[in-house]
DNA sequence: TATTGTTATACTCTATAACTATA
DNA sequence: TATAGTTATAGAGTATAACAATA
């Protein structure tokens, strides 16, 4: 998890494969954190409006989605309308739902993280040959693929 | 972020590669998430938990390994001492200072949570070719490292 | 004066349970 | 009855600021 392996000093020990996946992804995880408190914003929220960018979800689908309770994201939402982020618009079939989408700020602002993010994940990369940066593209889209198979989730009803 | 578009900035890493790499941080995160609270832990209490199994850190010097604040460690500490998991013993140079160390207890958690999460991880690679897999391991521990030496890490803090 | 750790305070994020308004 | 969403409540996790004890 964190500590432990055989390191020595010198010579820099290889980190094993549970090493090396679980700090990468706390790596990543920092960045994305680093990047949204820039625009004093949680990873969360983040995600929820990154979500938004080409949805009008209602809070279900948006539960479904981030993998959270129901409750937990009406407060989400809640806080990212004070934040004029997103609106809640009355859904027009179902008088019982709300469809959720980003205001022109939020959107602005999604665009704005968007690409910081993908800026640093090109500089965290820049040190890879293009080979491996290559690999490390294509390697980790498969285990995205598989996991997500595993889990049963349609990547029509995620990307879409 | 999360939505789909492929919208390209110049020198700016294309989407497919920043998807690829957040998702699968997605993956390993949830998956982390899972273990822990199997064992009704948060994944920071788990990564605490895991560095000390090597380490008797003063909460300052976990502060640092953390990257939270001292106040947030300080909390973090005091519960999982009401829990059990970690003692708090006064340092004996410096009579400001405490200890963090793990219980008996807390061992045997550390030591399950890891096996378990080692074994998530295999599950998770297990459709990858051991070419493949190989080639994962030591990108994503390239990334790692060059990620610490940008931030000025010192191994032998970290490691050891 | 400076540092270590705790506490007071105030947020976000999360879940469960109870509620409302629709269906 | 069942579902969509909110609210009440409780708790973890986080940071800032103020504090006590020690250096």
């Amino acid at each position: 998890m964190e500590g432990g392996r055989p390191s020595r000093h010198e010579g820099v020990a290889p980190l094993d494969t549970m090493d090396a996946l679980t700090q990468l992804s706390f790596v990543v995880h920092a960045m994305l954190e680093r990047t949204a408190a820039e625009h004093d914003m949680s990873i969360v929220l983040a995600r929820m409006l990154g979500i938004l960018r080409d949805r009008r979800p209602t809070v279900n689908e948006l539960a479904r989605l981030l993998e959270l309770d129901k409750s937990s994201v009406s407060g989400l939402v809640a806080r990212a309308e004070r934040r004029n982020f997103v609106q809640r618009t009355p859904s027009a079939d179902d008088r019982r739902s709300v469809r959720v989408s980003l205001t022109e700020e939020g959107r602005r602002l999604t665009t704005a993280i968007t690409a910081e993010f993908g800026a640093e994940v090109a500089a965290l990369l820049s040190g890879l040959t293009p080979r491996d940066a290559d690999a490390l593209t294509r390697i980790a889209g498969t285990v995205v693929l598989s996991s997500m198979h595993r889990h049963g989730i349609d990547l029509s009803q995620v990307r879409e």
